[in-house]
DNA sequence: TGTCGTTGCAAAAGCGCTTTGGATGGAACC
DNA sequence: GGTTCCATCCAAAGCGCTTTTGCAACGACA
């Protein structure tokens, strides 16, 4: 059933089926209701492809995945976060196209994005510090927000963000504030601006306390399980260990535990560990106490707020850039105790 | 740039241009050359929309989730799966479609997919036991995969499958040659095909050597650490507890090794445990020998074969339904050794 | 010389929708 | 009675592509 076949169907023009279910003022609201409800009974449903051909719009949102290689890491937030976006845009009637691209043809694919009229808009993900996919995107015309910020860029971007910074200066603090001198940082790659912020914290809370930041105290890498553990294991052998761990994800907090574990020590009373928790759903506890104390924001939240962020660029491109920072709680649990000795 | 004004600047017509760029055969080589020469200089490409309406093909395929809640799962091997599919679908000239819709709307969704010319194909992931959606979606008339097999149904559908039941009754021979007697099952929700395979493996395995399948050792749930965490703990507890553990997921595993660790045992001396690993890339591990004893299958590779078995089914309708069965390779760690005692 | 088959290109229709620019008829107003 | 003004509706153009159909030119062949 197309709209040519519903409209002889009712004995009336293309014209009028179609702007009496698009609402439009000039259709009697009898005739409104008798289309409505003939499209109702036929399941009637504009083809999508002739709509946006029509109107220029596509009615779809991009998330492009740059894969390094054939076996880099998928994030494991993205489960989550796609869920969320994905929330919103069925609520506003867009729908979510996800394109997995070699990382040397980023940038000509947003073109194509464009070129094709396959997109209104984006999302940009796990931003770098001096993202170039900013200034690119403006280039190109595409509405985008970002999750995340880039530090170093001038020009204005919508962002969502949650307050790294804050987060990690907080955990840092709550540490020191429990006895602890020796904290180390088991941080992302530091390329990511997210995990730059969070070094940033760290470093501040600890200054503000007349703590001097200890280079061997600090890692980064990809947060695997596998990373926690390893990070852990070296630091925990060294000298003058850590009694503390600031921990980047809950994955890497995984790691972290069987490190500590293993060396016969108990988490939360000979070493104290603060993890970001992103809330992943096949993370969840249910308990009342949690495992670990953690510096807590929904990923899946972050991803609605986002859409409907990019929805609003696409809607109002010349509204201002909005920006949102989540703060994150600090949400105390068995993984933190005074420091010992 | 679109075809009008290319083929102008050209002195061509559209028709020429388009034929010439689509390959067909009568266009000269020159003029081809001449057109391919001036399309790639103007960085052109066809709009997506135009050639969706034109051809009746949208070279997108649909991927849905079902929400039943908001604060449902989301299946951690999501993202690994997405990407595994994105990498053929952009070799394929396909773009990936995500739909996250509420679980009552299912079918309508797919109908309207079907209707709104949204996709040309779909995979149909997690399925059920009788899972209704393969009826569903073959009389739409959309073309499909299954991710995965749904025991019951008597029509015949394409599918690709992990064969979990010789997994699962291989690891558990393997614990009863190790001398395991009581071996425990935590698996994920029955309700779900695979869950229900894994089971039937296990039991048949423990059949075949003369042990009857002990319902105390069985649990089944969503697969998060925290199950893993609780069901261990609980049947660790029982008077008569069980030696080793079968594990459907790395996820429940890295709970399953915290219970066993907090009981003050050992994990592959005083406890045995396999788990079922779908190498997800966030716990990837380096090191020669893996941490866990797993049967071992990598979801991203199911991704990329299912994506090329829906790009098959649209491209050839008539062909007979293609069945693909992974084995999985059972992969030696550190998590089994010999039964106690 | 006329016929035929090929080759290379173009005109135009069509995909299913939106939107522009009227057309129509009746009520309201002077 | 004529004019204006709504309120409703419609015909047709257009979105950017593909595809069918047709036509002109050309060489080959008898």
């Amino acid at each position: 059933m197309n709209l040519k076949q519903l409209s002889t169907l009712l004995g009336l023009s293309q014209t009028t089926v179609s702007r009496a279910l698009n609402g439009y003022a000039d259709v009697s609201e009898a005739t409104r209701a008798r289309v409505r409800a003939a499209a109702k009974a036929h399941d009637y449903r504009p083809n999508t492809r002739a709509q946006a051909l029509a109107t220029g719009r596509s009615r779809v949102i991009g998330h492009v995945i740059p894969k390094v290689s054939t076996h880099a890491m998928v994030n494991p937030i993205f489960a989550d976060f796609i869920t969320g976006a994905g929330e919103t845009y069925s609520q506003c009637g867009y729908e979510m196209l996800i394109s997995v691209v070699d990382v040397a043809e980023e940038e000509a694919a947003y073109r194509a994005m464009k070129r094709r009229g396959l997109v209104d808009g984006l999302i940009v993900s796990a931003p770098r510090m001096n993202d170039p996919r900013i200034e690119l995107l403006d280039g190109i015309g595409l509405p985008y927000a970002v999750h995340g910020r880039a530090t170093g860029t001038d020009r204005p971007y919508s962002w969502l963000d949650v307050n790294n910074r804050r987060a990690f200066a907080r955990a840092t603090d709550f540490l020191i504030d429990l006895g602890h001198r020796r904290i180390a940082l088991i941080n992302g790659l530091e390329a990511m601006d997210f995990a730059h912020r969070r070094r940033q914290g760290y470093e501040e809370a600890l200054r503000a306390r007349g703590i001097a930041p200890d280079p061997a105290l600090m890692q980064q890498d990809e947060m695997t399980e596998g990373y926690g553990w390893r990070a852990t294991r070296e630091m925990l052998a060294q000298p003058d260990p850590p009694t503390a761990f600031l921990v980047s994800s809950v994955i890497c907090m995984l790691g972290v535990r069987r490190a500590i574990e293993e060396a016969g020590l108990t988490l939360g009373r000979d070493v104290s560990a603060i993890t970001h928790d992103d809330q992943l759903s096949y993370l969840r506890e249910d308990g009342p106490v949690p495992t670990f104390t953690a510096t807590r924001s929904s990923v899946r939240e972050a991803g609605q707020r986002l859409a409907r962020m990019v929805i609003d660029r696409i809607d109002t491109p010349e509204a201002p850039h909005a920006h949102e920072l989540l703060e994150a709680e600090l949400i105390i649990g068995r993984s933190t105790g005074p420091a010992p000795g």
